[in-house]
DNA sequence: CTTACACATTTGAACCTTCAAATCGCCCCT
DNA sequence: AGGGGCGATTTGAAGGTTCAAATGTGTAAG
């Protein structure tokens, strides 16, 4: 439509110089004598010049973007993580100069057609993979093509690619165990999705193990498993909820279990916080909601680290020694609010053990 | 990287033609006789030749891609929205040959200066907005310059423009109620944000009001309200469930109130679906986690319908004369299982209300 | 006073596509 | 046989930017 037509041109002309230096006072105003930098800067900002992205693009066969494939038939947690983290990237992409580009395939099944088409039709530079796993077809398919990116999430299959950023859901799960130490908690249990079931489930869990260990912190049994199903999830939680007792607590792997176990502790007639502390993972609205303490993951960090792995990717600097492992916050709300006496995080002897209710 | 350069002459020199021939292959095949073009097609698959983005987009004078704005400090209901949405307009984009581009402001209050850098940089030739509000200054500021839009929400300050696709919350909640009262609820009322709070918000419980009204349902008070706050959210619920009480449903705004209400029923000391039906609204990993009956968007219908009239704005077509109003799909689960008669939706005599327990 | 050299700035070229206009080849008609 | 007309194809040009090379200006050295 009526769209104005500022070229590099119309800011050399007016401030009298040739379009080269124009050029030359965005890129590399050291090349471009004071005087005259501050002339032509007034007459860019005066009219509003911005260099045309297609131009830029096509002078320096650089698209000037990044893909980000959503998955809409994707699992939930997908949708759940994704956005925030679009959101970040979306934030930060401006400072870095480049376009987040969605795509996503139609197919049932999901494949890397749509990359390969995002990338043939040169619409980007690279790409954030997210939702890595053990078998992921992706980082070998861009690697064997030589394509530039970086992943939110570990690359399991590949140990020399350290172009990620992570989330240590080890130390999140731990750290809430010595949270719920520094509260009182005597009996401290995990209830988490089933060991092989998924990598990140896993790390969350050793995470609980080791810090419980370390503080010597009394274990009802092992770690409790949610089944997919409703049903079954409840009666599991109903089992970690009597196993850990009055003054015991629960650290979950996620809020969506987190809140499962909130019902199991209504069910057994005591109070969340007081009678039984519950930490989730996430920090989502649903723990928000529900005064569940939480992990939030520092999203707005993630998003600028990935961002800053592909530039590093494009420029050809060499690759990190290490992927970049981030630690997540713990928010603290009503559910690890403890009846008891709060004592710091010092020796914690642990109590006899309560027997559960109804 | 390694990028193979395939480009048009590429292919014209493989086929022994022209530049132009080969565009024309691709844009207008009728002017190009058969047999040329079958030897062009092929070199074209052959070569695997895709149109370079940024030199059709220079050449054009169009971005080719669409612009979306993602808040990541908007509130949560806004996020848990956009990333299906997201979704559906990141699939349907390869068909309508057109990119998505998310951008999002780093200040912390939602001004329209992102706007205006995106639009500015040339790198987007319209804008979809979601999350419309009376009030809102971004369908104004977009008109005011020309810029084509579509909104995913209507665009109430101007009822002249009808570029705007919408779910048709009235109708799903009155569809709601028109369920529960086939299966049996005798008193539905209702659980949403306070009137005049919010504009679909109101509209759900209108479709509510006028359903309960055409059925002559009994209702107990008038609508409940859920407060923002978790513990008055509790006391509220309670109190809509005592209202209807046993064999009463409660048909709710949103997916998360209606978890308000099934803890309510649960503190009650009532089985959800068989005692007090339930109904949320968005069809969230909430609702399928917990068995809730829920209204789901029609995702890819919006995104579809979006895309299309982004096109027609930009194909400089004439606006419709109404906005597209899509009806949201009722999914069925046990939250509205009723244990009394299953009656299919004729006369349904509202029987006694019962005392509440507990 | 001339030459050399550093620095500031300008010119030429290329990136790839597509619209508009020109050319080519062919058949038909006079 | 030459010209008109038509469809198929080619050539010219433009779109905005940036790299590479060339030009211009001023100062210091010879």
């Amino acid at each position: 439509m009526g769209r104005r037509k500022v070229t590099i041109n119309t800011v050399a002309e007016s401030a009298r110089v040739s379009r080269q230096t124009v050029t030359n006072a965005l890129l590399h105003p050291e090349r471009v004598r004071p005087e005259t930098l501050s002339r032509v800067q007034t007459e860019i900002v005066r009219l509003g010049y911005r260099p045309s992205a297609a131009a830029t693009s096509l002078r320096s066969q650089r698209a000037g973007a990044i893909g980000v494939e959503l998955n809409v038939l994707g699992p939930d947690y997908h949708n759940a993580m994704m956005a925030p983290f679009l959101g970040a990237l979306s934030t930060g992409s401006r400072a870095h100069g480049v376009a987040i580009v969605t795509f996503g395939s139609d197919s049932r099944v999901p494949t890397i057609d749509s990359y390969e088409q995002m990338w043939e039709s040169q619409a980007v530079d690279a790409f954030v993979i997210a939702d890595t796993h053990p078998g992921d077809p992706r980082p070998a398919w861009l690697h064997e093509r030589g394509i530039a990116f970086a992943s939110f999430g570990r690359v399991w299959d590949d140990p020399t690619f350290t172009r990620w950023v992570d989330v240590d859901g080890r130390h999140g799960t731990s750290e809430a165990v010595e949270h719920c130490v520094a509260h009182g908690y005597t009996r401290i249990g995990y209830f988490g999705s089933p060991a092989g079931t998924s990598v990140v489930g896993d790390a969350r869990r050793e995470g609980w193990d080791q810090a419980r260990r370390r503080h010597d912190v009394a274990v009802p049994t092992k770690a409790h498993f949610a089944p997919d199903e409703l049903d079954a999830a409840s009666v599991a939680a109903d089992r970690v909820v009597a196993d850990v007792g009055i003054d015991g607590a629960v650290v979950c792997g996620s809020d969506v279990l987190a809140l499962a176990v909130l019902h199991a502790v209504w069910r057994a007639g005591l109070q969340p916080g007081s009678d039984v502390g519950i930490v989730g993972f996430d920090d989502s609205e649903l723990a928000r909601m529900h005064g569940l303490s939480s992990h939030a993951q520092p999203m707005t960090a993630i998003g600028d680290h990935v961002l800053r792995l592909i530039s590093d990717a494009l420029a050809g600097r060499p690759e990190r020694t290490d992927g970049i492992l981030l630690e997540p916050r713990l928010t603290v709300r009503s559910s690890t609010r403890h009846a008891g006496t709060h004592r710091p995080t010092d020796n914690s002897e642990p109590t006899a053990p309560l027997t559960k209710e109804k």
